[in-house]
DNA sequence: TCTGGGGTCCTAGGACCC
DNA sequence: TCTGGGGTCCTAGGACCC
């Protein structure tokens, strides 16, 4: 441990970072998809489902005018905002215009660190020379026109010389701008920032500085980091001192590897009796097992979640000794998991859901003792494994619902 | 108002090992 | 009889992000 955080501050060369996020990305795609339709509306509201229980994913900037956010319930921005269209979101079009804009981001620099569907951060350290000498604010904006050029997609480009200072500026760039913050500029930046505001401090952290009377950044600046490690704990109290300040040393990693894979489902209604949850659990591991395949990751652990009607949120897992990856193995684990579930609560379930970690070999041999000794029976088997990968055979030939899984019990 | 679906990271306790 | 310390792994829950 010789290069710590402080070093890499005080001797590196500024970096040059830069956050590209795709302005409400979803209504974008949603117009895309449907020029003469939902392309022609101004109050758009995208996501929902058509039994009800659905959210907000993406509000056009027009229907944020009457209050709507993402995330919030559909019902209520409708009620908002009783004008506005309500469309699906067209998820192959949005996933095609995410690595489209991806692939526009890679012919700048290699170093680009996808951050969710519609953002990527890009490391520009170093590459001055490559464009002439151009300011980052000058690549910014061929960047946004190289983005449009290739992919209709309207982005804003925020910079400064972390993560941290590229994602606020961002927000400062939108719509359809580019906001950079010089190197040395960073505290001054941050100043004028509500602590809410900052990624990471979310409603919970919020209201806890809140009650310490702390709201904006500039509240904060004054306490030394003891101060706040006496209220948060050392962990959060450094954090946050360094945060306010403008520090974060975080480096653009465009090799993150996969940690989880998940599928999970809301029910129109409660389901309620316990083969129905089978049956539903039994689709999402199919559908689970298909994503691990295609993606080539097999997982040591499984987990199921169920969410009870009083939104109370249990889950259960297991991990194996060896990775799974076929569909049967992975349901008969989950089944079990399940049973766990609701013999400790039997109630109306409001979702359901399956998750797969813990990815790569086996387990280490030391370890082996941690789980059912003496020996773990053969959870997925060679026929397992075979049955799946027919089946993916059969789908990529005929379709998804080419065939259906039957009960897919144990042989 | 009645709360999606896909993720990441952190914490804390217990088991187990050296 | 009373008493270790550090490390890893697993599990469950929760905060947070888009």
């Amino acid at each position: 441990m010789t290069s710590s955080a402080s070093d890499l501050e005080s001797s590196a060369v500024p970096r040059r970072i830069l956050l590209v996020d795709c302005d409400q990305f979803y209504v974008q795609c949603a117009r895309l998809a449907d020029p003469e339709g939902a392309g022609r509306e101004e109050l758009l509201l995208v996501g929902g489902r058509p039994e009800g229980r659905g959210v907000v994913t993406s509000a056009s900037y027009g229907a944020r005018r009457y209050g709507v956010r993402s995330a919030m319930p559909m019902a209520r921005a409708v009620r908002l905002c009783p004008a506005a269209r309500v469309v699906p979101v067209p998820w192959a079009l949005c996933r095609r215009k995410g690595r489209e804009v991806r692939e526009v981001l890679r012919g700048f620099t290699p170093v680009v660190e996808p951050a969710s569907i519609d953002e990527a951060y890009l490391d520009l350290t170093g590459t001055e020379a490559l464009y002439g000498g151009a300011s980052p604010a000058e690549v910014a904006e061929r960047i946004r026109a190289a983005v449009l050029e290739a992919t209709e997609i309207v982005v804003s480009i925020g910079g400064g010389t972390s993560k941290l200072v590229a994602k606020l500026a961002v927000e400062r760039a939108k719509p359809a701008g580019v906001h950079i913050v010089e190197a040395g500029a960073e505290a001054e930046f941050l100043r004028g920032f509500a602590l809410a505001e900052l990624p990471g401090v979310g409603p919970t952290f919020a209201a806890e500085l809140r009650r310490m009377g702390l709201v904006r950044v500039e509240d904060a600046l004054p306490l030394d980091e003891g101060a706040l490690a006496r209220r948060l704990g050392e962990r959060r109290a450094r954090w946050l001192y360094r945060r306010i300040r403008g520090r974060d040393d975080r480096p653009v990693d465009p090799n993150q590897p996969t940690k989880s894979v998940s599928r999970e489902e809301t029910f129109p209604r409660d389901l309620d009796a316990d083969d129905a949850l089978e049956t539903e659990l039994l689709r999402l591991a199919v559908k689970l097992g298909g994503d691990l395949r295609r993606k080539g990751l097999r997982a040591r652990t499984i987990t199921v979640k169920i969410r009870d009607g009083d939104f109370r949120t249990r889950q259960a897992s297991r991990t194996l000794a060896a990775p799974l990856d076929a569909d049967r193995a992975i349901y008969a684990v989950a089944r079990e998991l399940l049973a766990r579930l609701r013999n400790a609560r039997r109630t109306g379930a409001r979702l359901l859901g399956i998750a797969a970690s813990q990815f790569g070999a086996d387990a280490g041999g030391t370890q082996l003792t941690l789980f059912d000794a003496p020996a773990e029976e053969e959870v997925e088997t060679e026929r397992d494994r075979r049955l799946s990968r027919a089946m993916d055979a059969v789908r990529d030939r005929f379709g998804a619902d080419a065939v259906r899984p039957g009960k897919l019990l144990d042989p």
